[in-house]
DNA sequence: TATTTATACTGATATTCGTCATTATTTATG
DNA sequence: CATAAATAATGACGAATATCAGTATAAATA
């Protein structure tokens, strides 16, 4: 399903990374008295797209979206689950959020103010070690979907999206969908129409099923198959 | 031409990164001593994706292209000028490279050993500083082309690419292309007659000029607009 | 519960773009 | 220098996919 080997279309929401196993007691109440949890409701803004970055976000229970826009065109660059750090790119050198992030479900999201991430970066270097893994591993994972969308079609592209989804964000066969059609247009590069159309495909060739807004797998061989032929 | 204020479409020949001015002179002997300078003839491979990783590449002199390939699927992911890091997913938590290099110039480049990095990453907070820059840029630029080539049909992406080999590759209005038809096809994930079209297309309407390897900018005003619609 | 509004779905049509086959041109090689 | 090989260019065609217009269904709101 991937060009990289190991790396997945999209984020893993039970393997935690590490980053805060690594902190001392003291390290720890730092990054306590230096952040603010905040609760959104399901299609909440979290960030917008070019507003200013003062914290990094971490995203401690729920579902958001990442998504960029201009103008009429949308794209959502990946889906984060749990536990995972969203914004890493305003640790140093980029002062503004190059992404929209938006809750799918209700989610508690950690702002952490940079300053104290950059304390933590310079002081522990196990800490700064894990948070090169964390942005590492970000960029694998666009790379696998910037090859999914560019060189693979409709049928291959969605074959991607929803092996991630069962596999990484929902570890279930079966798993309540929290993307429109409209999203999962704008995470898989095609028009919404394309997507329904797919889905029906996939449901008469027996691949998928769905009822409301539950989907299940059927078929996963064969989606793998499409996946991988594009 | 991006979504993203001051981030270009792919790096910058001249804006040298300041990874190395910040070293004391007894951290620069640590990198010399764990360094080997090697040289590429243009078309040469440089490092070959799925391979294990030791070594931090900087490319010191020339220009080579990143690119993907599963397959048939071509996909060149950007093209590095001189004075820039590559492979800087392998510093932490991945040891394969997940891309392959390419010279598309005759290129000078410096094999650093990763565990150098480290050490310099450990030891020298502002080394480190500078090297989350380079990869936020890197990030930054990598969205920016997922954009443009998920979002823009054919014309817009072709405009993209040249208007950034033109702003900061070669930073120039007339330019020697180092890019085959089918590099220019695997950048923009099109088919090489789709980009022999296009060039044809620009040039009937003196967007641009072509002479042998030489391409020349005459109307830059339009391609940025054609970047901008699409 | 009725009414509006958003989302999902369908079919017909148009367009973009890739594929294929062929020829020209450049570059590499004996 | 001649020949072979690679790259570039062109036109005809077809496939993939978007757009549009319309309907059905579900969700939000009065």
């Amino acid at each position: 399903m991937t060009i990289l080997s190991h790396i997945s279309h999209c984020e893993d929401g039970n393997d935690t990374n590490n980053c805060f196993k690594v902190l001392t007691d003291e390290e720890k109440m730092l990054l306590e008295n230096n952040r603010t949890e905040i609760q959104f409701t399901k299609g909440e803004t979290i960030v917008k797209q070019g507003t200013k970055a003062t914290d990094i976000l971490y995203l401690k229970e729920g579902l958001v979206k990442i998504g960029v826009n201009s103008g009429d065109n949308n794209l959502i660059l990946c889906v984060k689950t749990k536990n995972h750090f969203i914004g890493t790119e305003n640790i140093y050198g980029y002062d503004y959020h190059p992404y929209t992030v938006t809750a799918l479900e209700d989610s508690t999201i950690c702002f952490i103010d940079i300053s104290a991430i950059r304390q933590l970066l310079k002081q522990n270097h196990t800490f700064n070690a894990e948070m090169y893994k964390v942005i590492t591993n970000n960029s694998l994972i666009t790379y696998d979907r910037f090859f999914s969308l560019t060189q693979k079609q409709l049928h291959g592209r969605f074959a991607d999206i929803l092996l991630c989804l069962s596999k990484n964000v929902f570890r279930a066969q079966k798993f309540d969908l929290p993307l429109s059609r409209k999203d999962l247009a704008a995470l898989t590069g095609m028009a919404p129409e394309s997507v329904i159309r797919i889905i029906k495909d996939f449901k008469t060739d027996k691949i998928i099923a769905t009822k409301g807004k539950k989907i299940e797998i059927l078929n996963q061989p064969l989606l793998e198959k499409i996946s991988t032929v594009g």
